[in-house]
DNA sequence: GTGAAAGCGCTAACAT
DNA sequence: ATGTTAGCGCTTTCAC
């Protein structure tokens, strides 16, 4: 009834401990489940919680606990289609285990990524997870020392020990590559990506592999680009232009694909008649009838989901052990765009090891 | 030189004071750039700071003065391509004021709403932005009371008085339809969103306006739908079922509007010969040759900077002003999908008021 | 089983 | 101009 009980801000552990009549102990002993906490307080607690509506403060938890229930997610480029299907599964994956997930674009530039992740241990999160490593791995674990564990994914990392959860990007280009082959193709195009991102590095070898196979009498034509439908548009252009256009062309990824698709298109030419086309990922969009894009599939929502599931195994072993891997099996997905035998039915092309290894 | 003073755990301000020989105090005002700071302190504090690699705490900081540097985004879908390209700018914008993004996916369901909410709540952010709207509009607002400044964005809010930035949807839709009128055509179909998206009603609403003047002598017709592809599929194929296909369709998204594309693509008939094709967004993938959809433009990244400029003014004036509303302007991108006059060279017809009244 | 007390890394009076 | 002190809301010994 005094004036100066005014304070209507949110109810902390102090209040509900007065009102329940315990120490603050006893209230943070329940809040986290504890056991040593007698029936009749705990009841009486939880009842007071319930009624002034109490939520324990992440911060103040952060700080003393030395953690924040977070897990970064490091993006080179949110705006590209990849990229949120994969933050959507590490989302929900994270939330599933407690933890709230902050996403930062990296640009794939160093800097950058040195700044968000300074930031990120500044928020004390609980565990990384590098979507779009590249050159700067190792200053990265270097970085975040033995504080923060990551988890590399969808690029395989440049430093060893370190723990990911990749696709076969080589198996999968090899099986791509062989049904192309299949299809009578003799002159194959990869448009290449950045040579800092691993992904696009194995796919080319994967691509490589195959065609210098002894079976193969196909021919490989190199185009470099990045990970952009300009990319894609670019090289179809360059090639058309040098009169070498090959009779199936291969993008690093489905974003450069699509580039090539409408290069091809701007040109007059038929896919998959005058030209066959394929990517990598098959992201969402591409399935659709319109494009009808064949692409090497990794499961997206299945490497967020283990990416989260390895973090999470790092975060509650108190070994710091490096060197956890995961390989996600990865299969072509053959439509339109390399087979105009098809029309509404796909087909599947399953590939790669599949196993993952678990250290 | 002592084995107790092992710690080397991260600078603190306590390590820097005593490093410099100054209390924590004068360390404390160093670093916020406080004025009453004697010239030979606040260089030997700077050096110190600066040889330690020192940095403040954001939690510790979060936890005193109950705000951390930080802003909450809503999305219902970070999958569908409007939003990270939205997100993109956001996260842009707000890192440009100093603060850090954390992005959650409501599905458009306002439990889920409520929960992320009451997590950006505990986190102390600054500012919320809330680009999926509906229903539930006012219980967030009840929900945050003045504690959080709320900015919608996208979709107008259902609440008045309220802050926001959205585009001029209505005109948008009233310029689109005119054009497909001047086109020549009679039927009209509008593939609708979800009614408490009052994006999607607006659009609808320009469409009727437009339809209903008194120098149309257009025929409209509805479909109810989502935000999806699947939505446009669904209603390309029941109109085609029912025998009364329009002979141009509006999606009320440009998702839908692909969807509307790819089930006309299955049915066999040509865009825009038999049928003209156009949505809202102009996200980055329909202005690809492949696709080449007409769509009402509403700058996102103008939105996203906008809305987070918006949210920043709203926290640094202590009055807690609400009513602060911003109307971009949207222009029609004529494209292939309703003109074959086009081919290469697609057109601007600019629209909207534009005005922006600033309360 | 429960409480008292120290302290996580800061900011913000209030001294001086 | 600078130092001292009291918290912010929690967890965590350490007593009892």
């Amino acid at each position: 009834m005094t004036l100066r009980n005014f304070k209507s801000s949110a109810p902390t552990m102090h209040s509900v401990a007065e009102a329940a009549g315990v120490s603050v102990s006893t209230v943070s002993r329940v809040v986290r489940g504890h056991v040593d906490v007698g029936e009749a307080s705990r009841a009486r607690v939880q009842a007071v919680i319930e009624e002034l509506g109490y939520r324990p403060s992440p911060i103040a938890r952060a700080l003393v606990s030395g953690h924040s229930m977070t897990i970064g997610l490091l993006v080179s480029d949110i705006a590209n289609p990849f990229y949120p299907q994969l933050a959507k599964s590490v989302e929900r994956a994270a939330r599933k285990h407690g933890y709230a997930l902050v996403i930062c674009n990296t640009e794939d530039d160093p800097r950058e990524t040195k700044k968000h992740v300074e930031m990120l241990e500044d928020l004390r999160v609980g565990g990384i997870v590098q979507a779009s490593g590249g050159a700067d791995d190792q200053a990265l674990l270097k970085q975040v020392r033995d504080r923060v564990p990551v988890v590399f994914t969808n690029r395989r990392p440049s430093v060893e020990p370190s723990n990911y959860v990749v696709a076969d990007n080589a198996g999968g280009a090899v099986a791509l590559t062989e049904h192309l082959l299949e299809q009578g193709h003799l002159r194959i195009g990869f448009v290449a990506g950045p040579e800092f991102a691993s992904n696009a590095a194995e796919r080319l070898k994967g691509f490589r592999s195959a065609i210098e196979s002894r079976e193969s009498r196909g021919q490989g034509l190199l185009h470099a680009g990045s990970f952009s439908m300009e990319s894609g548009r670019i090289a179809v252009q360059d090639w058309w232009d040098e009169g070498r256009l090959p009779t199936a062309i291969i993008g690093v990824n489905d974003l450069v694909a699509v580039g090539v698709l409408e290069q091809l298109m701007i040109l007059g030419l038929k896919v998959p008649d005058d030209v066959a086309v394929a990517g990598f990922d098959d992201i969402e969009l591409v399935g659709s009838k319109l494009l009808s894009l064949t692409s090497v599939r990794q499961d997206i929502e299945q490497m967020g989901i283990e990416a989260v599931k390895m973090l999470v195994r790092l975060l509650h072993s108190e070994s710091r052990v490096a060197g956890v891997r995961k390989i996600i099996r990865a299969q072509v997905i053959v439509r339109g765009s390399t087979s105009y035998r098809l029309t509404a039915l796909d087909q599947i092309r399953p590939r790669g090891r599949g196993v993952g290894s678990q250290l």
